[in-house]
DNA sequence: TATGAATGAGTCTTCATTCAT
DNA sequence: AATGAATGAAGACTCATTCAT
């Protein structure tokens, strides 16, 4: 159904130009037609690489979390202690959205929201084989080594491993998300501190030295 | 066009139906026949009470962000002290996704971010009535006073009121919202709990008094 | 799918026109398009009525064979000897090809070609509900009495009644088939007369009288 | 467009892939790609062979019918009486179609009417080369000699020649198609019985003998 | 006021055909 | 001579919206 013939590099541009498409107007609004137009090919050849509207989707969803965990995990994998990770980590997500939301790419991370619903939906109504839940369980599964050393360290407080990384990383989420509509009312640099002061007062037992 | 006639309740059901619509299959694949129906009136009827599909979706945006500010503003109106109330909206949070997650409605929480994208791109297509960031800045208007009152009494750290209520607020929606997808996975009470922790014994300058 | 309104005539339309499409162009080339204009209707209409074009054929089909049973079958249903009746049925082969060839409605019949195709493919595919099969065999048994009549009377050779039914239904086909596209290089008149010739001093045993 | 390169072969591979394809699904379901893969070519090459679709089915068409004629010709050409020959060609029909049948050509023969069809309309429509009715004059006159044959030794009946052919090769054809249908609901001897005693006993004036 | 039948603009997808390699 | 990647015209089907009843 879907041939994908050898032109690598032309199929990652109709996943960069579906993209953008979806993200500037919403995958069910994204033509295929817009999507090849500025992809710089002719309608007819997206489904040579791809069998449907629906595939094209998927190949984006699964580029977009590849490099969404490319680029967390290239910190992760740092070899710095974990508390400086974390405070990279938090910092870092400012500054994603900060790059992403700049110029001509100012959608681009409405995908993120686009893919969750699109995804999520896909998932309940069991047509999917993008399992998102799947996806999320990566991400925590990339982060957990991050929280488990800094417990066994002795960085961080002795509380469950699997619940701190899940909800370290939803206040990421919605930090980001947040930010990425507010952030001209906000300066960033307060936010990072703020955060920052927010959860590492909290994870860190270091005051427990003063009891 | 939308001469919106008297019955006020038909009105509301026909908000109603749309809420679910837009929630289990979203906004663009959401048809004006199903949500006509779900409303138990004829599709023609819909244009008797809204001018177009968007103005539906207008509506439901409204009703939908009215509902949630009641729902938390109800807690925060309460008479009780700083910390209680943020540990009340922070498991209110997991409450509320539990909630809206059990029976039939279980995809309605989903509307939340279809609201958002819509409004976001309603916004930035600079065709919205329903400026999506001032419901936002809403939102925080409401938590504002809480956290400013917790700094007053001494309870909670004597950061910038308006970051902090920021990066609270941002943090709970995501924090919602991964558990809108993940809660089989987790134990309700123990995620609770560690939220609380974290945020708490960072927000809270309790240790200080220790030194 | 097929919603199925009121209109029962506008359905009626429909079908008329696309028996008339695709006999003029055949069954994969007849266009919705085409058929709605000729219906007098929009695209959309057709939609109302059926649920595809698929369902559009279905129907043409069904109107076709029940419209050719009720031809033969009033002949069959008149009150003579069964000798008479043969020779009217294939008198009326004649004349019933002649007149769907007349005028505008000159490539009527084709749609039985259509038709014999389309069925024969859609049962061996597995996709029908249209029995083409089953539509013959209707067809056979509205014969068989006529014959089984007449061998009874005496008045044909006492062989296999199944079987006879079988080839003068099936000749008459064939017979009908050329003469609709040879028909301007015979003579009609001499045609009826040499058919009936041929299968009737065969048919009937009255020559065995003179042995 | 099309220069007919010299390999002949493949040109006929050609050939018979697009007529078991059409015959499969039809001509206008019937894809240039699947034909060029049928016959174990690229789908350009196709191209070299033929100047167009219409171009390829114009070939089957022809060599269809060179087939089908030389089939029946070989019947005529041997040296035997006209009862027996008829007999042979009323036979030889069942067996024919009882072959094509067979395993994987099933379809084969459905070609025929996809080849009536089409080329009844290219007539009409008037951009034919094929004209349909010429191959079937062509037909008629290869059976013609052996009923002038047949009248002269006295074996048939003096009645039309032209006519007697028509309906011959008419009713033969009628018989082939409903018993491509039916086979399995027939016995097949008791047909080929029962039609030679219809169609001989009429057609052979021996009962004259008997006068 | 309420309705749902009618409509056609708009979208995905297919496929014959071209042409650079 | 052979290929298959690229293309866009064409067509089935959907659905927001209108309007006569």
């Amino acid at each position: 159904m879907a041939p994908i013939p050898k032109d690598e590099n032309k199929r990652q541009r109709i996943i960069e130009a579906a993209l953008k498409v979806f993200a500037e107007v919403g995958v069910s609004n994204g033509k295929i037609a817009t999507i090849a137009k500025k992809a710089g090919i002719g309608k007819g050849t997206v489904y040579e690489y791809f069998s449907s509207k629906e595939d094209v989707f998927a190949a984006v969803f699964k580029v977009f979390f590849q490099k969404m965990m490319a680029g967390y995990n290239a910190l992760i994998q740092q070899d710095m202690d974990p508390v400086e990770k974390i405070e990279l980590i938090l910092d870092y997500t400012y500054d994603f959205f900060d790059e992403s939301l700049s110029g001509e790419n100012s959608a681009d991370w409405l995908i993120f929201l686009e893919i969750f619903l699109q995804g999520y939906r896909d998932e309940t109504h069991g047509d999917s084989k993008l399992s998102f839940k799947n996806i999320l369980h990566d991400l925590y599964r990339m982060f957990r080594p991050l929280i488990d050393d800094g417990i066994s360290k002795g960085a961080f407080k002795p509380l469950d491993a699997e619940h701190i990384t899940f909800i370290i990383f939803a206040a990421i989420d919605g930090i980001g998300l947040h930010y990425f509509i507010n952030r001209d009312h906000y300066d960033k640099e307060k936010l990072k501190q703020t955060t920052k002061d927010i959860y590492l007062r909290g994870l860190l037992n270091t005051q427990r030295k003063g009891t």
